[in-house]
DNA sequence: AAATACCCTTAATGTAGATTAAGATTTGTC
DNA sequence: GACAAATCTTAATCTACATTAAGGGTATTT
């Protein structure tokens, strides 16, 4: 609990009430590996903020094959925002990959706390921001680059995530199949 | 100006004062055909608000091709939202494709809005979930389909930009050639 | 401790889409 | 109204990455 609330601080601080407040609306919830949060055909519920481990947003398309768009480890924030505000059926997948704790928060909740606590609109607002700016460098960069020069930016970017997931699971992200980022792995030994 | 006024109260009603403060924070301006309002190495000074006309937001590659990341036409915003918070110099190109009229608002100006209509923070935050929720869609797309498939997606969810924009410059949002866009167009016809 | 599911790698073959080049057509500019 | 510039198309060749298949390794689960 004090998780989100320090993530929120790192923003603008809240006051006692405030945090009276959240405290009220929010669920803590534990979660074991490979359980999904979201699946398709349902609507995403809950934002979900991760206190600890790690989950992955995919789809899957019409061959069956997954392909994920997101990751969330601490402190990070995952839902399928479309659905939730929708209250349509995702077509996407949440699912743990290591077994986590989550903080959750639904719709009419979150709704009820942007009313009562008018700085969550700012800290919202600032938070989808960064996550936008960070998918637009990831579109610009898949059709900018080669799969090898995804790989390397990716290590860079998230080392943290880099040497917890499986080579298939970045594979998956980087939109190329574990095979191939095997041949790349081997390339870049070699230099 | 009318128009983003128009534009906000789709969101939620302004009041004549807040209409005031905004008018006085705000400039509009005229942009000709091939007119850049951001290149890369420069900091992103505005958000910009297009009333008519058209812009492509772009990257340019090792090898000095062009990649399309996002358009905007009547009704949407345009800005490096990194560049301009961080105001650390851009990598992108922002140009008019047509002539066109823009509103744009400076980061200070803008600061200085959300602390005195703290409706804009709302406004804006429900704002960029959309355009999130767009882009996520596409980042799965891109991943999960063929060339074919995401043209066809293209046309039918951007009837308006299909029927405006050269066929180069749709191919590079697709992140394909103009030379094979020009494939897939001739085997769909043969369908 | 064994069983099972998952993960990583290698290598042969296949393919979507890139590249190059060239001509035809359209569009914008003076 | 004419010239220049951008756009569209076709087709041959090329390449980054996918697919298929198979063997060995490493976690999880029971």
């Amino acid at each position: 609990m004090q998780a989100l609330i320090n993530h929120f601080q790192k923003y603008i601080p809240l006051n006692e009430a405030e945090i009276q407040l959240l405290e009220g609306r929010v669920k803590e919830r534990k979660i074991k590996r490979k359980q999904m949060i979201l699946q398709e055909g349902f609507v995403c519920k809950h934002y979900s903020f991760v206190v600890s481990g790690c989950f992955k947003m995919y789809g899957i398309d019409d061959k069956g094959y997954e392909h994920n768009i997101q990751f969330a480890a601490e402190n990070d924030w995952i839902a399928d925002i479309g659905s939730f505000h929708s209250q349509k059926p995702s077509k996407l997948f949440i699912e743990a990959i290591e077994p986590a704790e989550v903080i959750q928060i639904e719709r009419q909740d979150l709704y009820f706390l942007y009313i009562n606590i008018p700085k969550l609109d700012r800290i919202f607002k600032v938070i989808i921001e960064n996550k936008f700016v960070e998918l637009q460098n990831r579109v610009l960069q898949t059709f900018s680059s080669t799969a090898e020069q995804r790989y390397l930016s990716f290590l860079e970017q998230y080392p943290n995530l880099a040497n917890r997931l499986p080579n298939t699971q970045i594979a998956s992200y980087l939109g190329i199949t574990p095979e191939f980022l095997s041949k790349v792995r081997k390339d870049l030994t070699r230099k």
